[in-house]
DNA sequence: ATTCTGACTTGCT
DNA sequence: AAGCAAGCCAGAA
C-alpha cells in the first residue's frame, strides 16, 4: 500500500488520476484494489488527486474533494456552484485536461516504487537505503 | 476451498 | 446523460 500511496504523492497539484491509472503505473493489481488502500489510508496524503475514471470525486468526499479542486484549479465540468450552495446538481473534474503524464525524472521514481512492490510480493528483502522514495 | 464485497471500468441500452 | 450488467483483483469471512 505504501507503493500507492508513493504514487499518489507524486501528482501535482491542480492535476489528478484515476484509480485505474494508479494501477496502471504500479503495473500491479487493478482499480479496486487502489481505491482499497486510498479508503484505508488515503487520508495522509492528497487523495482527491485519485478519482474516478468519469471524473467524479471519491464518494462521500464530495464536498471537502471539490473545495480542494477549487483552491488548486483542477479543470472541473458542471454545475458545481449549485453543488456547493445547495448540495444538488452534477459536476465533474476535466480529467482529460487535468489527467496527470509522469515526466522522464516521475518514470525513475516509479521504476522504483513498482521495483519495491514486486520484491515485496516476491517475498524477497528490500536494501534500507531504497525504502524511502 | 468457496463466497462476498468494494473510494473500479467498460461496454451496451 | 444515466443506469445496468459483466469483468476484474485481493482481502476478509
Amino acid at each position: 500500500m505504501t507503493a500507492v500511496l508513493a504514487v499518489v504523492d507524486l501528482v501535482p497539484s491542480g492535476s489528478a488520476v484515476a484509480y485505474g491509472d494508479v494501477a496502471e503505473l504500479l503495473g500491479a493489481g487493478g482499480p479496486r484494489q487502489v481505491g482499497a488502500v486510498m479508503s484505508h489510508y488515503g487520508s495522509s496524503v492528497a487523495w482527491w488527486r485519485v478519482l474516478r475514471a468519469s471524473g467524479e470525486a471519491p464518494p462521500g468526499h464530495e464536498v471537502a474533494a471539490l473545495q480542494h479542486y477549487l483552491a488548486e484549479a483542477t479543470p472541473l465540468h458542471g454545475a458545481y456552484e449549485a453543488f456547493l450552495r445547495t448540495g444538488e446538481g452534477r459536476w465533474r473534474v476535466d480529467l482529460a485536461a487535468a489527467r496527470w503524464t509522469p515526466a522522464d525524472t516521475d518514470f525513475d521514481l516509479l521504476d522504483v516504487i513498482s521495483d519495491q512492490l514486486e520484491r515485496r510480493l516476491h517475498k524477497l528483502s528490500v536494501p534500507d537505503d531504497e525504502m524511502t522514495v
